[in-house]
DNA sequence: AATCCGAACAACCGCGTGCGG
DNA sequence: ACCGCACGCGGTTGTTCGGAT
């Protein structure tokens, strides 16, 4: 298929990006929208690629994006999301308020793969490496992550749905915002995620039972496992909440996110009251969605044993209910597992059924 | 003070794919 | 149906910076 010529081949400037030159492109974008990235480079008076352009607009320039250290939910969610999703930074960025793919994707390579490597986690599997740390819990991790992979297996066909939604949705949201071109107080992964997403709704209501990842989890309730969500508008934030979001996001970034040598203790005592409080309390829908969750995978990882005590404390903190605490079996905890995800992606759900599938 | 080294991150490159002609 | 353009994505490389020696 034909290509677009590469940047040397027509002598265009390649590297680091000068501030004029961020000047000029955010200026043009500001005036016009980026339009045809190819044709902007020369519209806009750079001598750039208009590739390059649409990375450093994406990546860098673009007012909605949040940048600077990830908190320690941001690290437990990537992780989480890339054990259901693997290397699809793009489907994972959607899940991740403000964050480009490009820097989940560097902060994966750069921090998290190594630590869970340190951890005795195989970051690609996500699985135990040796046995080294799991002990007792091997048997369960295991069954775990055959569960994960058939899940993936699922995960991968809904993504493309998830993607096909996603396009429409940003069809439709850049059409209004292109040229007014303001910041989008937006969480991205609202429009994109949320209309394909409902089809977890559908499928928690029905309890399908097939020959899928879904036949590993078992919805007890319309809700079982979700979290409240706060209503949002639909662009997934409401102004409020964006501004406490904001609020949130910065008292988390102070907070020391060197979780590798937690020990166990002092993970089940991050589920805590403290904890739930902090976070929970702060009424965000993304993270009330993960709390427990998050915890839990890195209970999980760190010790199978103390699974039992995290899911008790996440259906309680979540939902009120304590049904999660009657899962004491491996796949027990693999539903947990599961259903915790979903639930945290879910929670990014607006009210809104999707306008197809 | 100079050098080395690793971490962090910005940017590039090639490929796949959707879409319009 | 085919072709070519444009764009998005993921892997990789290059550059910068800070700490250690």
């Amino acid at each position: 298929m034909g290509r677009s010529p590469c940047c040397d081949k027509i002598g265009l400037k390649k590297g680091p990006w000068t501030s004029e030159e961020d000047e000029k492109l955010l200026a043009y974008i500001e005036e016009h929208g980026h339009g045809s990235w190819r044709a902007l480079p020369s519209k806009a008076g750079l001598q750039r690629c208009g590739k390059s352009c649409r990375l450093r607009w994406t990546n860098y320039l673009r007012p909605d994006i949040k940048r600077g250290k990830f908190s320690l939910q941001e690290e437990q969610t990537i992780i989480q999301l890339h054990a259901l999703l693997g290397n699809r930074w793009s489907a994972i960025a959607t899940h991740l308020p403000r964050r480009t793919d490009n820097e989940i994707k560097n902060c994966w390579n750069t921090h998290l793969k190594k630590r869970l490597a340190k951890m005795g986690i195989d970051p690609v599997t996500h699985k135990a490496t040796n046995g080294a740390l799991i002990g007792t819990a091997d048997i369960k991790s295991a069954k775990a992550a055959a569960s994960l992979s058939h899940m993936a297996q699922w995960e991968s066909a809904r993504l493309e749905a998830e993607g096909r939604l996603a396009q429409e949705s940003k069809m439709r949201t850049s059409a209004s915002t292109q040229t007014s071109l303001h910041p989008q107080p937006m969480n991205p992964s609202a429009s994109a995620a949320s209309p394909c997403l409902d089809v977890l709704h559908a499928w928690q209501g029905a309890e399908i039972d097939l020959e899928s990842p879904t036949s590993t989890l078992t919805f007890t309730g319309s809700n079982s496992g979700m979290l409240p969500i706060q209503v949002t508008t639909s662009l997934g934030i409401s102004k409020s909440n964006s501004t406490m979001w904001q609020q949130t996001c910065d008292e988390l970034e102070g907070e020391e996110s060197e979780w590798k040598f937690l020990s166990k203790q002092q993970l089940q005592g991050l589920e805590g009251k403290e904890r739930g409080e902090d976070i929970i309390g702060s009424e965000q829908p993304w993270f009330t969605g993960m709390v427990g969750v998050g915890a839990g995978f890195t209970d999980m990882l760190l010790d199978g044993s103390s699974v039992h005590g995290t899911s008790e404390c996440w259906g309680e903190s979540s939902n009120g209910h304590a049904e999660h605490s009657n899962q004491v079996s491996g796949d027990g905890e693999s539903k947990t597992y599961w259903s915790g995800i979903l639930g945290m992606v879910n929670s990014e759900l607006p009210s809104q059924p999707p306008p197809l599938l």
